[in-house]
Parts: structure tokens; C-alpha cells; sequence
DNA sequence: GTTGCCGCGTGACAGGCGTCACGCCGCCGC
DNA sequence: GCGGCGGCGTGACGCCTGTCACGCGGCAAC
């Protein structure tokens, strides 16, 4: 099906092939049947803004297909990425559940599809089908598991180069390509992002990089970081 | 009804006069019935470690009085105070909703009575009881908001004195009595506590809070701590 | 009393990293 | 071609804060 942003749109949940690998979608017939009839399908070009952190809560959104980064800003303009959510996330869904303001914002990395559903349908979709509820339960788990994952790494390093190590680390584990020189991960995110994702400046992150580069822990083509040295880099972590 | 630890036990969740207020118990009075058949009570002393980071997960602890602190630890013995919970919470129930290792270790700061439920028993529980379940997305979703603002504190304050006076703040707001002269609050954490609240060290706190006293935002003395200058700590925290 | 332990206060010092500043490169639009 | 811009590389500098070290006071055990 031709679609403007040359991703394969997809209209029917229940058809979804993508639904057996996905956390929330794989529910029973019933549930998916309600959900297909509640959800706003919508294709988003990259940089588009789901809702931002403060806002009051609109609805949950399905992440079908693309990237999206979860973002959380101080005052004064310091942005830190929460987490790039992947394809089968329900975003927004605390917030959703609690009626309380969005805590982070959420923008495509990519041009992405996702299903929104409005606030009184969803929690009447939670409210009349139990599995779906104990779906939510589950991506709320995950999420939890993420953010403390998140708050480990950001309270208890030791310094930057081990938090960026185990960023790395992460990325190989979740989009790494072994070759036989080692394992090359694409990083699709600018040096100014990846500081934002560990809490520190484009400076240190280029000068780590750099570092890294000089000890042959790895290489750098482009946007793709080819990692030779994996065990030298996991010496690094301890956390 | 005398206990050891000198506090009131509640054997009976149906009865119990704290549900009202208490996000978790506050439920049907068939799925209250079906909590009293599965739970377990105890009364834990002081020190008790519920659970421990890295364990399969056993089930889950409702706290019903008292206080336990939640932390993380580095291999190197670094430890990171995530959270402390308050009467209510349910402890332990990502990691036995997804059936995966506790991600946090959690021990009793004072003498604190608890309801175990084990895995199966909560399983089958949130299954059966769509309020139930409803309840534990709400939770898990009051859990997830905490982690964010504990994330939004660790990776965006510029400054050490911006973690302790936001802690300083939160608690302000949580169990601040206020006074004429300022709002009160009670530290029942040494130093070291709270520097590992704030992903610092003990010295670092020692100095920051002499710091305040010098410049007259605060008072010590004992374990209470009396916010004279609220605004002069607001303005230091920007996040 | 005294011994040991724990929590707290403080000084000295080094180094990691945030900040500012500047230059280079590739890309896009006109 | 050329100007502008966004992303990257790198140097200089200074401060915050982690680390080590030591002393003090209170408290419990004996």
C-alpha cells in the first residue's frame, strides 16, 4: 500500500502481523475487535510532537512502526531522553491511567505510525476487557523496569565514559550486527542527543568518542560505530 | 492490641480503617475478601530486607505501616536510595507481574507490618478481579511517575546543592509541619542516607547542609531539620 | 570507667567535566 | 558559487565534588 512517508501503513489491529511480537498488541479476538474500533490510526513525519510533558492527558498512543523519544526538560532548557521507545510501546499511559499531566514528552524520531486512543475509551477499554488491563499492567512493569534501569545508571556511574559505555553496551545487546571484526551498531542520533541520553554535553560525548577511538575500543563511519573491543568496553562498566 | 514492635497490627484487610486513604486497598468488597484469603501478614523489625535486587520474584509486599527503603546497588558497592515508600504501596509488583528479578532491593527503615502475597496467588488475584487489576495499573503507573521525577532529579540538576534542596522541598511538601518560623520536617536518614538519596556522598551533604545553615536557609538540630528561607532554597532549584 | 563504634564536621588535594570559544566540514537552498 | 547552518573536533580554564584523612561527641556494652 502506498503510504507518503514509504513506511507500510497498517489500519486493522487484528490483522496486524506484528501483533504476535508485540507486548500490548497480542490480546484476545474480543479485545482487539474494541481496540480496532477505538483507535485513531495516524502516520507522523519525523519531529512530530505526540504531547509534551505537562500537558494534560489527551490519550495513550500505540507505537505500531518508527522511533520515538521520550524526553524530560528543565527550566532551563536542559533536555534529558527519557528512552526511545520501540515499536509495541503504549506511550503515555500512566499518565493516561492516573488523569494526571504527561511527565515526558514525546517526539518521532522517524516517521512513525501509531494508534491514538482518547482518554474515556481507553479506560473503558481497560474497565470491560481484563486481558487488555493486565497487557497495561505489563507495559507499566516494563516501563518501570526501564526507568529504574535509567535511574541506575544515572545515580550509581562513576563517571561519564562508563555511563556512555553502557549505552553502547545496550545498543549492541538491542540493535547490534555481530561481524567478524565485531559488533556494529547504526546510531541514528545526533552527539547532542547521545549526551542528552546520558546526562551530559555534545563536548564530552565527542571527546569520549575520541578516546574510545584512540584506545581501538572501536571505529566510527558515518552514523554506524563498529565496536572491536566489546570486553574492554564492558571493564569499563561496573555498574 | 499489644505487638512487639509497638505498633497496632491489622489483621483484617476488609476492616482495616486505612484503606480509605490507601490507593492499593481501596477496592470492592469481594476482591477485599478474596486479599484477606491470600495474604500473609507480618510485622518486620527494623532492617528486614523484603527482597533483594537480582531475586526471582517470590510476590508481591503491601505495606501497610511503617516505612521501607527501596535501593540499588553498583557492583562496586555503591548504593542508590530509589525510593522510600509510604503505607500503601505495593512493593515487588513489576517484577512478579512480568516474572522477572526483582530490579531493586527493598528493607524496612522502622518496625513496619506487611502483607505477602505470593506470585501465583497475585496472578490469579488480578485476573479474577478486574478492580484489582485496575488498582495495579494505577500503581505501577504512580511508581513509573516517581521513577521519572527521581530520573528528571539525577540526570538534569546542575549542582549537588539542587538535588538536596529539591529532597529538602519534596519532603517540605510530604511530612513538612509548618510554623512561624518556617516548615519542620523530621530526617529520620543519616547523612550517608541521604547521600545515597541523591546519588552523592556523605561529606558532600555534611558541607551543603553547613552551607545552608551558613547562609541562614535552615537550622539543624537533631534529626529535624526547620526550613527557615523556602523561597532562597526554591530559586536554587531549577529542574 | 573505658572501649569501640557510629555518625558527623572539616581540611587538603586532585581531576573530571562543564563552559566558552573557535575552526572545519558537508549539505542545502538560491 | 556562496552563504548559512547544523554537526563535529578540540583547546583552555576553572570549579565542583569525590577521595582521603583525621578529630570529636554520643551511646551502648561490659
Amino acid at each position: 500500500m502506498p503510504s507518503p512517508y514509504n513506511i507500510e501503513i497498517q489500519n486493522n489491529c487484528t490483522a496486524c502481523s506484528r501483533s504476535r511480537e508485540q507486548l500490548f498488541c497480542d490480546m484476545s479476538p474480543a479485545a482487539m475487535q474494541t481496540l480496532d474500533a477505538i483507535k485513531f490510526t495516524s502516520l507522523y513525519p519525523k519531529g512530530s510532537v505526540l504531547f509534551v510533558e505537562g500537558e494534560e492527558p489527551r490519550g495513550v498512543f500505540i507505537l505500531c512502526s518508527g522511533r520515538v523519544k521520550l524526553t524530560t526538560s528543565s527550566s532551563e532548557g536542559r533536555t534529558l531522553i527519557v528512552k526511545l521507545a520501540e515499536p509495541g510501546e503504549v506511550l503515555g499511559a500512566s499518565a493516561t491511567i492516573l488523569g494526571r499531566p504527561y511527565e515526558v514528552s514525546a517526539e518521532t524520531l522517524e516517521p512513525s505510525q501509531l494508534n491514538f486512543i482518547k482518554r474515556d475509551d481507553f479506560l473503558r477499554f481497560l474497565g470491560t476487557h481484563a486481558d487488555a488491563c493486565m497487557h497495561t499492567a505489563q507495559q507499566l512493569s516494563e516501563k518501570y523496569q526501564a526507568a529504574q534501569r535509567e535511574i541506575r545508571s544515572l545515580g550509581l556511574a562513576q563517571s561519564t565514559s562508563e555511563k556512555l559505555g553502557k549505552l553502547l553496551l545496550e545498543w549492541c545487546d538491542l540493535h547490534g550486527e555481530v561481524t567478524p571484526k565485531g559488533t556494529r551498531i547504526k546510531v541514528l542520533l545526533t552527539h547532542e542527543e547521545v549526551a542528552q541520553m546520558i546526562g551530559t554535553t555534545r563536548e564530552t560525548v565527542t571527546r569520549l568518542l575520541s578516546e574510545f577511538k584512540r584506545k581501538g575500543i572501536l571505529e566510527v563511519k558515518g552514523s554506524t560505530i563498529l565496536i572491536l573491543r566489546k570486553p574492554e568496553l564492558e571493564k569499563l562498566v561496573t555498574i
